[in-house]
DNA sequence: ACATTGACCTGAGAGC
DNA sequence: TGCTCTCAGGTCAATG
């Protein structure tokens, strides 16, 4: 599931539940996720402190542990937290567990267990020891720096968008939205467009995705002509009188309509 | 250096 | 019902 839409979601979830409220106890249920430090290392260093703030990188969702450091959640494809009195029944999945004194806890799940939990001293190494492009919603990527992005590519523009080395927090659902309404074709080799495809795909990629936010990640509450309610081969798109194709790109089921998004 | 594929993990749903 | 196959909004290592 989790784009950067939806992590910026979860960020605001935790922001409005989870913070600055003591850490009683923590369980690392699956310890085979923890990266960048031990389990138990990880435990101590929440337990007795208290979540200060979150910080958004991508698909990556840094929270600040006092001045301890940084405790790092990724979502992989099905992740997501969950905040509830202790007690009530918790998700299947639960990943890591952390009892606040208030009585309440925060739980990741993550059922396929793609994503990781991890620790940094600082989001900003992090990233960048992770190799991480600009995160696509950053106020510096501008479209100048889309441009340069895009430079020299011959791969498809689809895989570039989804690439995080190149811009952090774009995955197969919305790169499929940016290109559909920008009316590109997916398999366009990146460095192929024209300005006014760059500028296009640049306003599509910014818009859909402060969109999908706006919606809070709710498909039914997406505008009437977005791509992501009507992702089955032979639909009819909701842009044009043209059927919804899926092609193979990258690995990954793409959905595009070939009438509106023709080839170049 | 860049681009694409397969492996990783688990579960749901389709088809026989 | 049970089996097999395919698919799922993630990333990384290995390959071309």
């Amino acid at each position: 599931m989790p784009e950067l839409p939806d992590v910026a979601v979860f960020k605001e979830y935790l922001d409005a539940t989870a913070l600055h409220q003591t850490i009683r106890d923590v369980e690392v249920r699956s310890p085979e996720m923890v990266k960048n430090a031990s389990p138990d290392r990880l435990r101590k260093k929440l337990v007795g402190s208290a979540f200060r703030e979150s910080v958004r990188h991508g698909k990556f969702l840094f929270v600040r542990v006092d001045d301890r450091g940084w405790l790092v959640l990724h979502f992989g494809m099905t992740g997501f937290l969950k905040y509830a009195k202790h007690g009530e029944s918790s998700p299947e999945h639960v990943r890591l567990l952390v009892h606040f004194g208030n009585g309440y806890h925060l739980a990741y799940d993550c059922q396929r267990k793609l994503g990781e939990m991890g620790w940094t001293g600082d989001p900003r190494t992090f990233a960048r020891a992770r190799n991480l492009g600009p995160d696509a919603l950053a106020p510096a990527f501008d479209l100048e720096r889309f441009r340069e992005v895009l430079e020299g590519r011959r791969g498809r523009i689809k895989s570039l968008l989804m690439n995080q080395a190149a811009l952090a927090g774009v995955g197969n659902i919305y790169a499929d939205e940016a290109l559909f309404q920008a009316g590109i074709h997916p398999g366009t080799p990146a460095d192929a467009l024209d300005t006014a495809e760059v500028e296009r795909l640049y306003g599509a990629l910014r818009a859909v995705l402060e969109t999908a936010i706006a919606c809070r990640v709710t498909p039914e509450h997406f505008p009437e002509d977005y791509l992501l309610p009507h992702r089955e081969e032979g639909a009819a798109c909701p842009k044009c009188s043209g059927r919804i194709a899926r092609v193979r790109i990258s690995g990954r089921s793409t959905y595009f309509c070939p009438e509106h998004q023709r080839k170049h």
